[in-house]
Formats: C-alpha cells, sequence, structure tokens
DNA sequence: GACCAGGATATAG
DNA sequence: CTATATCATGGT
C-alpha cells in the first residue's frame, strides 16, 4: 500500500537526497539510485518507518509514500503531512527564484540547485539538539557525536535486514548524565546544553508544538532564554528546522566564507557585512542561505 | 604542532 | 556595549 504525493513543481528529489547524504546522517538510509528514502519517524510517540520514493521528473513530481501495516487513517495523514513538511513540498519555489535572481551572484546559484528544496527534520526537538551538538565543531566530528549518541540511547528498528537507529526522544536524553556524553566526547558545556534543553522539554517549560503558531520573533524570544542556544542556533533552527523562509544565519562561518569566494572578496565579511547584502533578498533570505551553504560543499 | 571548525558563555574592561 | 579566554576533538 502507498500514498502519492504531487509537491508543487520544480522538485528535484535527486539533488535533495544528495543534500541528505552529505550531511551522513546515520538515522537516514538513502538510495540515490533508486531515488528512495527510508528513516523512522515518531507520529503520535510511536516508531513509524518513513519509506518515500520518487516518481516523474522535476517538473511532474510525485512522492509515493508506503504505508505501513496497523496504521490508523489518522495516523497515515499525519506521515502524509510530516513528508509533506520535511520535503518542503508546497513551497512556492518559483517566486523565490523571481525575488532572488535579481542578484547576479545568487542567479547562477538557482540554476545550480534548481528544484532543491529545504530538507526538515521530522522533530523540531531533534532540529534543535542536533544543532546545539553542530555548534562550533567542524561537521563530520558533529555527525559522530549525533551518531554516538544514537548508539548510547541504543533505540533502532530493523527494517529488511537494515538497522535504522532513532535519534533519542526528550525523555531519553534527559535521562543521561553528563559523564555518559562525556565519556563520547561531548565536552562539558555541549553535554550540558543538550541534557538540560531536553529536561526543559520534558518538564514542559518549553513547548515546541506550540513553535508552529508563533511568528519568528516569538520564538526567538523564547530561545534566548535557553541556556546553550544563542543566535546562530536559533537562526538556523527557524531555518532547517521549521522551514521559516526569510531567515538569513549572517554569522555563520561557512556562509561568510561561501559568500567571500563566491562575492570574489579579499577578505571574509564579518556578520554586518553579509546582513547589509542579503538585506534585499527578502522574503526568501532562507534559500539564499541554503543555496549559498549547499554550493559550500559543492554538496 | 598549530590552527580552524555551520558557537555560546562567563567574565572583565 | 565590546573584547577575550575557554571548551575539546578531528581534519588539514
Amino acid at each position: 500500500m502507498f500514498k502519492i504525493i504531487i509537491p508543487k513543481a520544480p522538485f528535484d528529489f535527486k539533488k535533495i537526497l544528495k543534500r541528505m547524504s552529505s550531511r551522513n546522517n546515520n538515522n537516514v538510509l538513502i538510495n540515490e539510485e533508486n531515488l528512495s528514502l527510508q528513516r523512522i519517524v515518531t507520529i503520535d510517540s510511536q516508531p513509524t518507518l518513513l519509506y518515500v520514493t520518487f516518481q516523474g521528473d522535476i517538473d511532474h513530481p510525485l512522492l509515493k509514500v508506503h504505508i505501513p501495516n496497523n496504521t490508523s487513517r489518522i495516523q497515515q495523514e499525519k506521515l502524509f503531512q510530516l513528508v509533506r513538511h520535511m520535503f518542503s513540498t508546497e513551497c512556492d519555489l518559483l517566486k523565490c527564484y523571481d525575488s532572488l535572481s535579481g542578484s547576479p551572484y545568487l542567479k547562477p546559484l538557482i540554476n545550480q540547485f534548481y528544484g532543491l528544496r529545504l530538507v526538515l527534520e521530522p522533530s523540531l526537538f531533534e532540529a534543535i539538539a542536533k544543532l546545539i551538538i553542530y555548534q562550533q565543531i567542524n561537521t563530520t566530528f558533529a555527525a559522530e557525536l549525533v551518531n554516538r549518541l544514537m548508539t548510547l540511547t541504543a533505540e533502532e528498528v530493523e527494517v529488511e535486514g537494515n538497522c535504522l537507529p532513532i535519534f533519542p526522544s526528550p525523555e531519553s536524553i534527559a535521562k543521561l548524565s553528563y559523564n555518559q556524553l562525556r565519556r563520547i566526547s561531548f565536552n562539558q558545556r555541549k553535554a550540558e546544553y543538550v541534557i538540560d534543553f531536553a529536561q526543559n522539554i520534558v518538564e514542559g517549560k518549553i513547548n515546541l508544538d506550540h513553535f508552529w503558531k508563533l511568528t519568528d520573533e516569538e520564538i526567538i524570544q523564547i530561545l534566548s532564554n535557553v541556556r546553550g542556544i544563542g543566535k546562530w542556533t536559533i537562526e538556523c533552527t527557524l531555518l532547517f528546522g521549521m522551514g521559516r523562509l526569510n531567515i538569513l544565519p549572517a554569522g555563520d562561518i561557512a556562509l561568510r566564507k561561501v559568500i567571500k569566494n563566491v562575492w570574489g572578496l579579499k577578505q571574509t565579511p564579518s556578520e554586518k557585512d553579509v546582513e547589509k547584502l542579503g538585506h534585499n533578498w527578502s522574503p526568501y533570505k532562507s534559500y539564499a542561505s541554503y543555496y549559498l551553504w549547499c554550493s559550500a560543499k559543492l554538496f
């Protein structure tokens, strides 16, 4: 059993998968040849296999979502909604490109990444926890820390011979001790940030489900008061965790370096320089940030 | 071995 | 309000 979801065109699933592969997350199983993706998502606090394949082409895209056994209608609908959310199927990219293509620096990127959409984590908690882990250290090491964390909490589901790790729930992380994370090479602060954040969620001091109704500014207000979450993490939460469209993490070191190269600057621009460059990318600053970021790694 | 990584905080001036 | 030390490990 499966259901077809029709994303807005243009929609390039190959580029989307390539982007996901470059982030080497162990809890996502990607097959770039079949254009398929598998991972475990949580629906009604129940681990559920998400298995998506792609058919059609960039301008006539079809996402085929497999329906797991023993799921109710309501759970199925939540799963489909999650897929739309994860792959930003409803975003009007043409309008976005129209707005950004005024910049001669961005136009080549739009051609290069045409049809590439934001890829969001299925869970906002997972997105924020990972962002805290990704602060400051190089991305391969950060990905390794995430993998070690998943090994530590040891939740996984076997699917057709493949073990798919599950990113731990807030409850699961909240139970850990700082020393457990230190043993897998978290520094003391990172261990505190991640565990304390999870405890905030468990105790209900922060309600992430409520965030979807809030404006960017209201979310900034709430997250600013959380230890371990600063400007960069908030901006990335809005962008990569929630898919908000007008975010430019101007202080990000990777973004600043790409801009230096793309603009041919002598030295790396400051955060304020980047903000000035991007001030007329509204209301689609997020896709400018995203495509610049992607061009940094050449995926 | 130095220096930097898709930062944040505490502290001092 | 700006400047600086600190974190800790892996890649270059």
